[in-house]
DNA sequence: AGCGAATATTTGATCTTTCAACTTCGCCGC
DNA sequence: GCGGCGAAGTTGAAAGATCAAATATTCGCT
């Protein structure tokens, strides 16, 4: 455990390139939305897969996993938007322990309101400033990324039941 | 403001995979650093920063700006690091209002501690996975966004005084 | 000298996330 | 049919981050 294999000058450039900007896109799709539709990214994004599902509905369970969000962290935020009644929880019949999430016709129309703005940030802050190809190789290399995780830890798989 | 220019289909897997991917890359750094060394990234950031200061020493707001944090976020945070004893802030003695941060020799010691845990996982989690022609683009189109960034915003230039 | 703008940092309130229980419920084997 | 076990969700407290406002100094002018 001794020999520590230590980044090299180029490594630790990319890294901390990597850190930077990652950071500057997330504060810049946070603080679009939070100005322009005064929520947090974590709530836009459950809205939109809410809003993808069939029926706009998930079960709290498979809403975590399209989100990839704890079950905790879900479990507050859905209270929140519960409160601003962007989103309903309704228990299920069958399996008493599921509880369904639902997009309610006010949630999909603050998710309809917000999603040009929001696209357009992610476009000018990611896609723009990238050739197409970088930007394909941009994905080749997140999809590396995605398989090696896939293979150990294995948060994947959002496409099956 | 009607001709929302939409993602196109591998835009938007791109855009999900990035999503996904910087999560899952986040959370394993934020999980190693807080099981092995009862700190978060953040913490560890500012430890980091300090260290390779000259005398281990910079000013709130030139540490705000090598780790990319808020005034307020740092102060917090500087505060929680002061109780451990990691970190130690004194009054500037020309120009009052700045104060100087400073690494203790006990922050020191928790920093090196924690270095070649979180060096591996980053090396596991990004490195590895990638071979070095992937690596290097990837630094390229990272380079590109900071590039972007820093034309407008301007978070940018950690390097000058 | 003195006043207003600008700089550096802190503070308190609020929001979000995490962590560790805890509850409820279905399932499986006996 | 019941005893445990694992799955689904929630909860409350603690930690972290954000936001707006406050404080304290210095600077630039006149």
């Amino acid at each position: 455990m001794s020999g520590t294999r230590w980044l090299s000058d180029e490594e630790q450039r990319t890294w901390r390139a990597y850190l930077a900007s990652t950071r500057l896109l997330q504060e810049a799709l946070e603080r679009q939305l939070q100005r322009d539709s005064g929520m947090p990214h974590a709530y836009y994004m459950i809205l939109a897969m809410l809003s993808e599902a069939p029926d706009r509905t998930l079960t709290m369970t498979r809403l975590a996993r399209v989100t990839g969000f704890s079950a905790s962290r879900l479990s507050h935020a859905m209270a929140r938007l519960e409160e601003k009644g962007w989103v309903r929880r309704v228990k299920h019949g069958r399996d008493r322990r599921t509880t369904m999430a639902e997009l309610t016709g006010e949630g999909f129309a603050v998710l309809e309101a917000a999603a040009p703005g929001h696209v357009e940030e992610v476009r000018r802050r990611l896609f723009d400033p990238l050739t197409p190809e970088q930007a394909r190789r941009f994905r080749d290399v997140l999809a590396a990324l995605m398989d090696a995780y896939a293979r150990d830890g294995d948060e994947s798989d959002l496409t099956e039941p």
